[in-house]
DNA sequence: GTTTGTTTTCAGTCTTTAGTGAAAACCCAA
DNA sequence: TTGGGTTTTCACTAAAGACTGAAAACAAAC
């Protein structure tokens, strides 16, 4: 029996999202289904996991819009059963992706808020600004370098991850923007 | 003046670091401090931020703990003063160490745990696997060498980020890595 | 349209994490 | 070694985030 293993791997599998900012139960239930062969229904994953069916239900949809894990039907079932990627290149495509989409891109649009804010409020009579605040739009648009480039950066490297083939090709576009910016 | 940008610049980094499992508290402080070009004291943070002594004393350790922020004297004053590290790519070298050395390097670990687990408590009576086990195996590994992957590749980009002259060598040698993973 | 099996929602509760503030420890100068 | 300024600790409290369970909504079969 692999219980044992099973066991520590959902556990710890969880804690390491939770220092993510990642839903501990989302990640257990993630574990147990990239684990398993077979699709899993809801009933199946509360009993495993001890959890209830609302928590079951919002985390699997959460995962689902993740795409991380897919409904799927199973003949002669009115269930919605549940399968998880398990290709480790795509799963981490699917992280990157999403973490960019929700957490990355809306960091420009702040930047760019505090950035006009600073602009229309800071100018002096003679429409001038003062050292003190062009330091701080400086160090504004430093952060807005750093952002871009982590989102360039991610969407170079996901083709890499999805297409062995594109790996070698699209390394070197990353190497030659890396060139430009510096 | 710029305190309205300054106000939100505060408020949303904090935001954004909390759904990346970083102390909401901690990151304002690094705000503030990165956006001021004096060291400040605890009192300063304290009243700025309308957070205890306590809260700010723990943070600012944390925020040294991670190399954003120093620890600095100032003559005539027995108070300790901190300033934050201004060069975004620093503050982005020192991230991906940090959260390398502490939340993914335990991963390997972890998994390997999970790994013997297996390979002690499956072996059947003529020593064995069952099929299923097997392909446990293979997935614990699979994450495994994806673990591997970005320890690696944060160790070469790290220089890469430090030391602009090392860029290209540390990108070669990180291609070379990836072709013989593949 | 009704029954039956299933999923979704959500107000209330629980758990976890973060923050407070006062007391203790620390540390230097006198 | 004593005193005053400063930092650190920690038991307690507050806030945030996650979970529950029962009721409502839904959907397929009859």
């Amino acid at each position: 029996m692999h219980d044992a293993a099973l066991e520590r791997f959902i556990l710890f599998w969880g804690e390491m999202a939770s220092t993510w900012g990642i839903n501990r139960t989302m990640s257990q239930i993630h574990a147990l289904l990239y684990i398993s062969e077979d699709a899993l229904d809801t009933d199946t994953i509360m009993e495993r996991l001890q959890i209830s069916r609302g928590n079951a239900n919002m985390n699997l949809r959460s995962l689902v819009s993740w795409s991380l894990v897919r409904k799927v039907h199973q003949p002669g079932s009115r269930k919605d059963f549940f399968y998880a990627e398990k290709d480790v290149w795509q799963m981490a495509a699917r992280i990157i992706r999403e973490r960019e989409r929700r957490e990355i891109r809306p960091v420009v649009a702040q930047l760019q808020a505090c950035r006009e804010i600073l602009l229309s409020e800071s100018k002096g009579e003679d429409g001038s600004l003062e050292e003190r605040d062009e330091q701080f739009i400086e160090r504004i648009d430093n952060l807005m370098d750093l952002t871009r480039l982590l989102e360039s950066f991610a969407t170079a490297v996901l083709p890499l991850v999805e297409d062995e083939r594109a790996k070698l090709r699209r390394v070197i576009e990353l190497i030659a923007s890396w060139k430009s910016k510096s």
